[in-house]
DNA sequence: CGCTCAGTTGAACATCCTCAAGGATGGTGG
DNA sequence: CCACCATCCTTGAGGATGTTCAACTGAGCG
């Protein structure tokens, strides 16, 4: 895809050839600080299928800003039970949740994907370089991206939800630059209908319901939205 | 409480008197930081009921910290229905949900209250004083919260939702050193409902079935928390 | 005193969940 | 290459739960 001019040393972590750079903390940044940036962020690895991020409970040093692939993030209650609580988009932040010092989720890989770590003691460095603002800014859409997510499930139908995560990762996608109708699902249904609160069973129901309705087609490993507008009137459908 | 000591100025905006400076980003500094800190932050002033913090849409120039009182945030979708996006207390942040720069939910007084207001462009002088770090913890406790809303915004029994909301108001009560069986209710029955995800009439009778069943009783502008284990039964009661 | 608004209560209906069984799909081993 | 298995997804019927519409109560206020 990339030119054939590969640098020959392990440079393929530096930002400045970072697929998602434009949607990260680098996004403002000109070489000079690219380079330095770099130097504070640890070098990625891989990370397969099922692989943790990292987990409730342990200490939490550091954050991570997702380069390629898909996370979902869960926390599991008291009673055992698990809720998956986010997936989350090359360019967005993971691991800042935190209480007392330690994470009080987990982060999962869905599909073998890749991300930068970022240590907490290295804050000060950024903002130094003026990158403490893009970072408060990325929490802070964070935080938005959160706000309505908490909409969304605060919405009574189960339409109404669903529509609501094609449109939220719709957005998402279109923030990279990516093709807004087509919605990369490289998560089990169970998750999904986990994360919008609802049994699987429904999930599936209405979806079968959606694709017959012509609104939307389902595939392998991703959902094709059909009309969009006909999603959105769904979305925002909240007969309350 | 504090010494007799008071100085003569208008010094009642410095934060070594603040009610909540334990709870806030003064929390670690010692008094020389502390007035460094006072002259970052503008001066507040009290904000009357239903007085607007900020709306959205409006340009995201700065954050806020609850001093005292409550604020509840919400957002509109674009078919005009408000969403009760969250209830905020002394030492919370609030403002901070943002894209492109501009506020994503408007945040109103619940009752009179006061809050600090801390413009973005003073986050790096913040950062420079130790305090980035701080301010990083408290976002990620506010994800954090935002989590655990989520988690419990997912569950369907309306019984859950409600024993969660109270749980989770409960510690955070219990973080500024407040009885956490004593609930300040300034709000509605209308914005709680909206909170939760469910239609009044639904919550007022799961409360009276409580308040039956001697669990909790209601009041004015409180609920008592009687059974603290049986409302984090009822909270843990997902059986999804 | 009558008004309004917030909250409670009731009955009918819609929606979603649960339990259970039946397809599809991908991976594994022969 | 095919059969088999495990997993994921779909579909169906019955029951639980929440919503809606509507009437009613009570508190605060001019």
């Amino acid at each position: 895809m990339l030119s054939v001019n590969i640098q020959p040393q392990t440079s393929s972590n530096r930002c400045s050839v970072c697929p998602t750079r434009k949607a990260c903390l680098a996004s403002n940044l000109d070489d000079t600080d690219l380079g330095r940036l770099a130097n504070l962020i640890e070098p990625f690895v891989p990370i397969t299928k099922n692989e943790y991020l990292y987990r409730v409970g342990e200490p939490a040093l550091r954050h991570y800003h997702v380069r390629s692939g898909m996370f979902k993030t869960h926390a599991i209650n008291t009673s055992g039970d698990e809720y998956v609580t986010g997936f989350y988009l090359p360019g967005e932040i993971l691991g800042c949740a935190q209480s007392v010092g330690k994470h009080t989720d987990s982060a999962v890989a869905i599909e073998t994907s890749t991300a930068c770590k970022l240590a907490a003691n290295k804050i000060p460095a950024l903002a130094e370089m003026g990158v403490g603002g893009t970072l408060f800014r990325l929490l802070g859409e964070r935080e938005d991206l959160r706000n309505q997510q908490l909409l969304n499930l605060g919405q009574t139908r189960a339409d109404a939800r669903i529509a609501g995560f094609l449109i939220d990762m719709s957005n998402r996608l279109v923030r990279l630059g990516r093709c807004p109708n087509h919605i990369p699902i490289p998560m089990s249904r169970t998750d999904i209908a986990n994360y919008l609160g609802l049994s699987l069973e429904s999930l599936s129901r209405k979806l079968t319901r959606m694709v017959k309705a012509g609104i939307l087609s389902t595939h392998r490993d991703y959902i094709e939205i059909i009309q969009p507008e006909a999603i959105s009137l769904l979305g925002l459908h909240t007969a309350r």
